[in-house]
DNA sequence: TAAATTTCTTAACAATTGTCAAGAGAATAG
DNA sequence: CTATTCTCTTGACAATTGTTAAGAAATTTA
């Protein structure tokens, strides 16, 4: 729990007492290599802080598996859209390694918004930032090359190379595999 | 003010009264070809409706402007996580046509979720949509070619192509305006 | 309206990335 | 531990898209 606690109290200040009722909100829950958090079609009832392991959130096209985002470490990870509005989620949430999550159900996130604050506060954070973050992947997708993304990807998580197929990292790009594995033998030499 | 009633409306049941209520807080602007609705770094302080014209969203990266959304008629427009956290905006916008909108400011705004809950029903619907309309995007630069979001762009919004200079759709595809040309050409044939 | 500026198109060529096929390597199941 | 399956790499080639440069077309300004 110590990771979601530094993760909240990072973010916004906090009493002890309000910090420990969020956190006891949330219940550890463990997942294998292969486990689904989340199928499509289904409503997405709960949001997760990944303690260890990785996710990654994808969906069917063409007959292709296109993975959008992959979460790791100290990242929180749900349908957003699915989760907020309780409609039913268009993306797959399956773990990619044996994974410790600390889960809130939609019930008790909605509970702590009405009896704490900062909860909102941190909530509203987090909302923020994911939707910067998709628009930020956005508008790179607009004016970078595959080179590009890969450096930055390389540069800003490189323990995804070494813990996820990279099937699903070249498919988070936009290239085909192949192409991946051109890029990495560039970037080795 | 016709379209936005319909546009409310459409979305949500809600009796003349409310209706009416939530129409007199928005307030008619204009704007001229090349005039900013928002610049860059600033806090944004309202959103607008767009009766007639167009606008783009942009940025600037490596010295050039890239158009991540083209806003016409019928559809908001605003730099929404600026809006929402009223933090400076990263995102330019700018009329490419002269335009009416229906503009309500952030103050306005909050008062109408305080007042009326179907304005929050509506305002609601309207974010998820952002998002998930952001998400689709940024799924559909992972798994197609310019050839098909061009095609796709064709088919959902036609009127683009005959209002807005070419040089901005263009980059709202991704692709060097030469290339837009290319495809132009073919599709004529 | 005419001149100046900006935008768009075209073509040739270069660079990047995709596709296909084969084999090497790694992970998994029995 | 071994066989099987899945994943990754490599190379040859094709297709797409970018770049550069020039001229045509359209728009804006005076």
């Amino acid at each position: 729990m110590e990771l979601l606690k530094d993760c909240i109290s990072k973010q916004v200040s906090i009493d002890t007492a309000s910090l420990e009722k969020i956190l006891s909100m949330f219940e550890s829950e463990e997942l294998k290599k292969g486990d689904y958090f989340l199928q499509s079609g289904a409503v997405c009832r709960k949001m997760a802080f990944i303690e260890t392991g990785y996710l990654r959130m994808y969906d069917i096209a063409d007959g292709k598996e296109i993975t959008l985002w992959i979460g790791s470490s100290r990242k929180f990870i749900t349908s957003i859209s699915s989760y907020v509005f309780q409609t039913g989620s268009i993306w797959n949430i399956q773990a990619l390694t044996d994974c410790k999550l600390h889960v809130i159900t939609k019930e008790k996130h909605l509970l702590l918004g009405e009896q704490e604050p900062k909860w909102l506060e941190f909530d509203n954070l987090l909302l923020a930032r994911s939707f910067a973050l998709l628009e930020q992947g956005a508008f790179a997708h607009l004016h970078t090359t595959a080179q590009q993304r890969f450096d930055a990807l390389m540069k800003n998580e490189p323990d995804l190379f070494l813990n996820v197929p990279q099937q699903h990292i070249a498919s988070m790009l936009g290239i085909a595999p192949e192409s991946l594995s051109r890029l990495r033998k560039k970037s080795i030499k």
